[in-house]
This record gives C-alpha cells, sequence and structure tokens, in this order.
DNA sequence: CATGAATGAGACTTCATTCAT
DNA sequence: GATGAATGAAGTCTCATTCAT
C-alpha cells in the first residue's frame, strides 16, 4: 500500500461504528436539503443519537461535512488503487478494447450511482468549501492520470488508439459519463435518454469514433 | 417572437433598475458565500441599498435566488433564439463545419465564462431548489435540442457527420465543453490544461474523429 | 479635561440611551446572579427589549460585562478629576482636617452604596477578567495616587499629620472604608456595626490616632 | 473540643482521601477561571480521576463549591482555636506588643497567600452564594470577635492600647491586612507595594499611631 | 419609496449528570 | 467503586423579515 494511503487508513481505523452512522447519516440528509439548509438535530434523528452525541463525535457541524472526503477516498481511491486497475489490467488481454473501456464504463457509473448523495453532496458544496477537493486534486487525480496515462500508452503502442494526450483522453471520457449521469438525474426526459446500457454503448462509440465522417486519413 | 417569452419579457420588463442591481449584488454575493451562507446584510450593501430596501423589491431571500432565472434566461436563452442560432446558420454556408463548430465552442465557452458566478450559483443550488431548472428544462433544453437536431440532420444529409443520435451528439459536445470548463476553474494543474484555445482544438478534434485508430467503415 | 478623558468621553457620547438602558439592565441582573449565571434573556426583559436586540447594541454577553468599565469610569474616575478634588482643596482653608476628611469618607462610602451593583459585579467578576481593571490600574489608582499625595503632603506641610508615605495613607483609608462597607454589607451583627456615621467616626478616630496609647514621642 | 466544631470533625472524617484529591483539584480549577466557567470535566482531569467519578463523591457540581467551607474551616478555623491564640497568649507575657502584633500579621499573611486560591473562590463566589460564608459568619466571626476581645480589654488594662471598642480594632487590621493583600494581587506597582515585611511594618506603625501628628492628648 | 432598529424563532453547541458496564 | 459514552436541556447568538418613521 502506497505511503499516501496511511493517513487515510489511520482514519479510518480512528472512526468506529458510531463515526460512521453519524457521517452516513449527515451524507443523507446534507444530500437532501444542503449542508446550510440541514439542521444538526436532523442528523441525529436519521443517526438515531440525541444531537448532543454528535458533538462527541465531531467538533462542529462543519467538520461534518469536511469529514466527508475519508468515505469518498475510502470508496472511489481505495478501490482504484488495489482491485480495478489490476482488474482493467489483467482482463485486457484477451479480450477487446471496447469490452475492457465498456466494463470501466459500467463499473464507474456503478459506483458514482451508489454513492449518488456523498458525491452530490461533496460535488456542490465544494463549490464554497473548496478543501473538500483536497484529497480529490492532490492524490486522487495525480493517481488516476498515472494510470490512464499507461493505459492510453500501452493502447497507442498496440495500435488500437490514435496518439491524442492521455490526459485529454481521461478528462473526455469523465466529461462524458459525468455529463451523462447528470443529464440522467437532472433532465432524462429533455435529453431523451434512453436505458443505460444503450447509452454508454453510444458514448463509447461517440468516444472511440467521433462525430465526423471517416473521411480522413492519419 | 414565441409566445414562451412573453412571461419572461413581461418580467424583465417589469424590473426596475433597482431590482437588477440587487439582483446582480445577490448574484455576487451569493456566488463567493453560496446561498444558505450568505446574508441579505451583505447583499443590501453590495447593492449600496439599505437591508429594508431589498425586500420592498423581492418578498424573500429565497425569491432573490428563484428571481436568478431571469438574467439567465435573458442571458443564454433570448440569444441562443435571437442571435446565435441565425448566424450559425447564416455562417455555415462558406466555411469548413469545423471552424463553425469551433466558433460556436468558443462562443459559448465565452459566455459561460462571463457568467460564471450566476452559473455557479444557480448549479449548486439547484441541487436542493429543483424548480431553478425548470425553465431550463422546459424552454432552452427543448429549443435547443430543436436547434442541435436540425444542425446535425443537415450536417448529415451533406455527409459530413455521421448518422448519430442528434441529441447525444449534442449532450456530448456540452459534456465536453462543461467537462473542459469545471476542470479549468476546479483542478487546472491535475488536468495539465493548456491554454484555451489549444484545449478547445483538441477537443473539436476529439469530439470530431474519437479517440480509436481510423481502421473500421462504417 | 486631560487627555485620558477624551476616549472615555467618545465613548460615552456613542452610547445610545438604549446602550445605557441594556447596560443598567446587564449590571443589575449580573449583580444578582453573577455574570456567568445571568442570561442573556433576563437581562433583555429588565431592559424591556427583545434578546436580539441586546446583540445589536453589544456584540456579545462578555462584551456587555467589559462595557460596565464604561460607566464605572464615568460614575467615580471623572467626578474625582472634575469635583471632588477641587471641591476637597477649596473647602480645606478654613476647616479643621477631621472634618475634611469625614465629608471625603461619607462622600466615598455614598457613591459606593448607591453604585453597590456595579461594583459588586466588577469586583468579583474582575478576578477572572482582569481587563476589566485596567483602567482602574491604568488610570483612576495613578489619579488617586497624584490627588492623595499632594494632599498628604500639604498635611504634612502644615504639621497637622506625620510625614508617612501619602500612598500608604491612602492605601489604609481605601482599607477601612472597603472593609467597613464589605462588612456591613456581609455580616453586619457579627461584626457588631453600628449606624453610619458612628462608624465613620470611630474609624477616622482611629485612622487618625491609631490603637495605641500615647506614650511615644517622634 | 467545642460542640460546634463536632459537625465539621465528622465531616472531615467523612472524607476519604479521594473527597480531598477532587476537592483540592477543584479549588485550583475553580480559581484559576471561576466557578461558573469550570467544567467538571477539567476538574475530573486535574484530579485524575474520571467524570463520573466526581459524582460518586459529590452530588452535583454546585456540592464541589459548598464543600470548599469544609477546608476553609479546617485550615483557618482549628488553628484560630487550637494552635495560634494559645500561642499569641502564651509568648505575649515576655514580648513587646508590637513584637506579638506583627507576628500575628506576618502569620495570618503567610496563611492567607498559602491558601490563596481556595479564598479567592469563596470570596468570589461568596457575592451569589452567601451559604459560603455561613460558618464563617456564624462560627469563625465570633469566635474570631471573643478572642480578639479578650486580647485587647488585657492590653487596655494593661494601659499599653487606648480602649476603643475591640471588635473595630479587630475589623481595622483586619481591613489594613486584607488590603494589602488585595493591592499586592491586583495593582502591586500602582500602589507602590515594597517589600512584605516593609509592608507590614509600616502598616502596623499606622495602626498603632495612626497618621495625624501626635498633639493630643487623652 | 427608503430606511434601519427591533424582533424572535431557531440554530449550533456546551456540559452537568446519569447509568450500563 | 470506577468509568466514560450518551443524554438533552438550555444558552448564546444569528439573521430574515417587519414596520414605524
Amino acid at each position: 500500500m502506497s505511503d499516501e494511503m496511511r493517513q487515510f487508513d489511520q482514519i479510518e481505523e480512528e472512526l468506529t461504528e458510531k463515526h460512521w452512522k453519524i457521517l452516513e447519516a449527515a451524507v443523507k440528509v446534507f444530500s437532501e436539503k444542503g449542508y446550510g439548509a440541514s439542521r444538526t438535530s436532523e442528523v441525529a434523528k436519521e443517526a438515531g443519537v440525541s444531537e448532543g452525541t454528535i458533538f462527541n463525535y465531531f467538533k462542529t457541524k462543519k467538520d461534518l461535512l469536511t469529514s466527508m472526503v475519508i468515505p469518498l477516498v475510502v470508496r472511489f481511491f481505495r478501490p482504484l488503487i488495489l482491485l480495478s486497475v489490476e482488474k482493467i489490467f489483467r482482463t485486457r488481454k484477451d479480450r477487446e478494447l471496447e469490452d475492457v473501456l465498456l466494463d470501466v464504463m459500467r463499473d464507474r457509473v456503478k459506483l458514482v450511482k451508489s454513492n449518488l448523495p456523498l458525491i452530490k453532496t461533496v460535488a456542490t458544496e465544494a463549490a464554497y468549501h473548496p478543501e473538500l477537493l483536497d484529497p480529490i486534486r492532490e492524490q486522487m487525480a495525480p493517481k488516476l492520470v498515472e494510470i490512464a496515462a499507461k493505459f492510453f500508452q500501452e493502447e497507442v503502442a498496440k495500435g488500437t488508439l490514435r496518439d491524442v494526450d492521455p490526459v485529454l483522453a481521461l478528462r473526455a471520457l469523465m466529461s462524458l459519463l459525468g455529463g451523462y449521469i447528470l443529464m440522467r438525474e437532472v433532465m432524462p426526459e429533455a435529453m431523451r435518454l434512453q436505458d443505460e446500457e444503450t447509452e454508454l454503448r453510444r458514448l463509447l462509440d461517440l468516444y472511440l469514433h467521433g462525430v465526423a465522417k471517416q473521411d480522413r486519413q492519419e
């Protein structure tokens, strides 16, 4: 395990079961009303503890918000390093690139969807509490870029992908997936969204081949 | 002028100069601290009026927030209909598709950037006040889809674009632009962003031709 | 008027009528229950304003306490400079020293008694908020010492008083008066206190001539 | 032993070692922050016990405060009766009155100084919890008055002291000592205090002979 | 219309006290 | 007897909103 994870492991191990219960209650309440409009009394009720107990575990209400980086890292960063990446590389050999990418897309969408309240809260509150993004900026993003770069470069070497900037390619894929998830949440009819499998396949096709008619040679 | 715009025109015409001064002050303050953490007293100071005056023009603080759809529509929806679209079609004939799209991208990015406080506020608060998105969902998005559909269909007919779902194509372009703007605001270094013109060109290239090595025939 | 008073004048002039109303309510409530055990709601009720109004005039509850130095200075320091001293000197010429001192004692006891709640509060809270004593330490005490020194020195020159340290003499007189007032408040029976005039005369006699049988020559 | 002491002895004997440890911790903490601003958790930490344990020994926080009369009586009242008084009388015969009084003053100042936290706490809190003074009012003060009366009367009989009210003389001595100790704690510079021995000698001189020039005969 | 003093509901937070272990 | 997690009542302070001037 990398050094940079040590601190989060320690944090995680310091968190008792009740810590987690309260934190999850906060994620739920904050995601429904927003941090500012949420009441610590609601978090307490949701967690099944008294209001005072919250403050035995989290110094302030704000602390409850900033502590959300912990599950964020635990659920998104650690799996990124320990599991998914290996899996992608292990399973790549004998499969079509498209299948691999489709799997990745399915997997990421599933992960995001199952953590939507957490992500929604962090994403919206990060606009006014930028420190929430620090671990993403400083640890997750660089690691993600590193992994993506390695993957894309290998594909370029194999001749399956064009020699585009791997970070650009990564950003583009994330943008497409992010846009899809956002539209699906916010205005699925207006954007005429279909079932997820179809959408992901269409996105992947567009990601791989673009929208232009193929009349150019590289 | 379409019927659906009437209401906004009326609203706009009802808004006095002081309405706008207060509303702009609110956009500024809300975008810096977030709606919940902003104080009506700060908005008053920023607008150069007394606190009581705000409530002569806007019934409640929430009213200040929901009223932000007005400038949003005025600045994004009306130009969409009256100006840019015509321009795109007018200038299309004698120019390369790529140039046209690049112009559109530049134009949209510029528009978003010049209205970032307003968009940031509406985007984050919409998470907990969905009614903020109603005019977007019900008026802007359909109109946008309509325009895009017409445009993409004509291009398909000309043989410049593949026959992909125009709404998918629209969403994809918006996603790429949105992802770019977001990354530029949030973590430009981690995502290794370069100057805007370069980024937009790379995005357009990727949008048109995808990331895959062109070895397939349609 | 001396420079050192300017700041307090300014402070005093900045204080509106409502400032004073709240401050006096606070003095009353604090003196009955102590600062810590007093509730801002009680101060509000006593002042006849809403609880919120208190915080329009005093930033915090603590501010209410520290602001008590203002009436303290206004009522004890200013009269000290402007009135009493002159009076003492003016009336000295043609009167017995004992009468003059007795007048001073009566006057000071009266002043203290009429401000007992304020003094009680400042005295007890100063034990844990030493900044309350700053104006006393830095302005009142030195001025008092200066006045006393001048007075005692003149008396020594006249041959009415022994050549003792004027500051010691001042302290001793204050101690005797303070002890008297304290005992009167706290345990008048146990200390067998009599009517005030008698007590003050006995104290003055003791102050002037001591307890020892006069068998010594200086 | 007098009847009136029985209760305190009993109380004292009921107090276990842990009682004392907690009580002394409370004295320390209360004297630093004041009763109201002190936290039982701090007392617990200072005493080296858990917070719950405090409440096994003292029913409430208030109980901790009122229990402080116990050490107060133990340290001030009992020695008063059992030791010092006898000593004073025993040593009086063959010594100058001044030496005796100076010894008493030195002894009392030393006793007060070595118990300053306790006295400071009781003195300030007594302003709002008068019951703290009950044992002083009802037991210590009368005893003290009794002893002083006997002493002063004997001195008057010997011709060493004027025939002043012994209680007045007692109060005056206590006032001078109290004022000295207070000034020494609160504003030693402003009151130009010198070393203790000098101060006590000067106070005694003033106490015995007054400030007036001796030109009168009794 | 504009003002800003006054309001008071309600939020966060503290902390003495309890009690199961 | 000792512990310390849990409690919840209560306190200070904030701030959107009102309204008399």
